[in-house]
DNA sequence: GTTTCCACTTGATCTCCGTCAAAGCACCTA
DNA sequence: TAGGTGCTTTGACGGAGATCAAGTGGAAAC
């Protein structure tokens, strides 16, 4: 697995994670330029950021919580297909429509460009074009893995995958216990594993309660979460046990 | 769903086949700089064009022929996660290392550019890059939308959903046979159909002549497939019965 | 002609996970 | 304290699809 990329900001005084998804390089005058079209929007849990089929007149990037890209059938049937955290970038230059519902699992606070100026200032500075195509690949890439975890591996796998996953990348920013514990809190519903897996919620937790029966993980309470061994549940998750991806 | 963009070549006198994955203006000297780079490569079917963790030092498009993109756990379970039909561009700009196998899955030829000077090439032509980033987003959005198919459709909803969309992909360059039928042979085997839908080649049999038996789909032989109704299989596929998509 | 091979079909059985149902638990309000 | 609400757990049962195992058919090889 291929972890995505942490970008480099010790040397931008003047960065904030606001800019990381389309500023790698930190250049003083794009920030400017961002800024000058930049506005906040905030979520509150559940709410529906952008429907499928709206009109999208804004880019953007996800500042704090998580929001969820999620596609429906017509019978109700639902798959998440994404899950956007801090910094992860929404939007299509170059298409007006959304493919897919975005919502806000928890709070959250975006910074948008308005669309058109955005594009604009794409044509003008080949760098964040650039920026941005690397960053599509790696979710490209994320999404082919995670097409992996949906057609062949088992409940237990994919529960043991996506713990790994948040893990992961959770514990790249956040803290780690003593002897590599790894602790941290799902931010995640049963409901929303559930649809980022195609599982039930039920089969979801069921699964966990299994991992922690065999003391894969712990539990406290509901979301707190204390992997004593990540190799351990990644060998669990049928992962060859090194790098990792989300989104 | 989202039709992958079909590119206007109406105007492009010279604009040959093998350069649709990165001309869609079709400038001419866009295209003389890329013929300098360019080299062809033939594959057999079954023949592996690409391991993943390979060093890969070129990119390129599909001339003829279908390629696949898979995935492999240690236990030898494997996930085809994207297909490759002619014109659709394989390759990373920026990153050495192949994430998945790529195989042909019938007699393939490729036209290859090396990577550094295709790279360089990206770096002055502001429009190749925007044009791969354009094309890179149609195909998350496909990987995306096959992650519902993937997580929560049935096998019969499975099935009806890869006949409609190769349908569809062939009809628009193949035949359309009178009053509406779509007429084509399957360019997969029953095993490769099961890889890509997360199957094992024995229900797929079984769903293929479930659908022949319902009249949703009409067989001579093994692979040549006759659609009375395209609309009817859609809607057995669960979509709603609008566009398409292909990797 | 017949043998071999390979892709495919079909059948019998098993099992993992979905479905339906009930209950537990934390937190909020009154 | 009681009751409500939302999230979660657990149990019982059934079915869709996997697994194991023959068998079919058509084309190439001999």
């Amino acid at each position: 697995m291929t972890i995505k990329a942490q970008f480099d900001h010790s040397n931008c005084a003047d960065c904030p994670i606001r800019h990381r998804a389309v500023c790698a390089r930190c250049d003083a005058d794009e920030l400017e330029a961002l800024d000058a079209i930049k506005y906040y929007r905030s979520f509150e849990a559940g709410q529906t950021i952008i429907w499928s089929g709206d009109q999208m007149n804004f880019v953007g990037s996800v500042v704090s919580g998580i929001a969820s890209l999620t596609q429906t059938m017509e019978d109700g049937r639902t798959q998440m297909v994404g899950l956007l955290l801090p910094s992860d970038f929404v939007g299509r230059p170059g298409r007006d429509v959304a493919p897919y519902d975005v919502q806000a699992t928890t709070d959250v606070v975006m910074c948008c460009f308005r669309k058109k100026p955005f594009e604009e200032l794409m044509d003008e500075t080949p760098h964040i074009a650039h920026r941005l195509l690397q960053m599509t690949l790696d979710e490209l890439d994320a999404a082919r893995e995670w097409m992996l975890v949906l057609g062949r591996k088992t409940a237990r796998e994919k529960i043991a995958s996506l713990i790994s996953i948040i893990a992961r990348r959770d514990a790249s920013i956040g803290q780690k216990g003593l002897s590599g514990q790894i602790v941290f809190d799902l931010p995640l519903t049963r409901e929303a594993m559930a649809d980022y897996l195609g599982l039930t919620l039920e089969t979801v937790s069921r699964q966990i309660s299994a991992l922690k029966k065999d003391g894969l993980i712990l539990l406290e309470g509901k979301r707190h979460v204390t992997i004593p061994d990540l190799g351990r549940l990644m060998e669990e998750a049928g992962d060859d046990s090194d790098g990792g991806f989300l989104v």
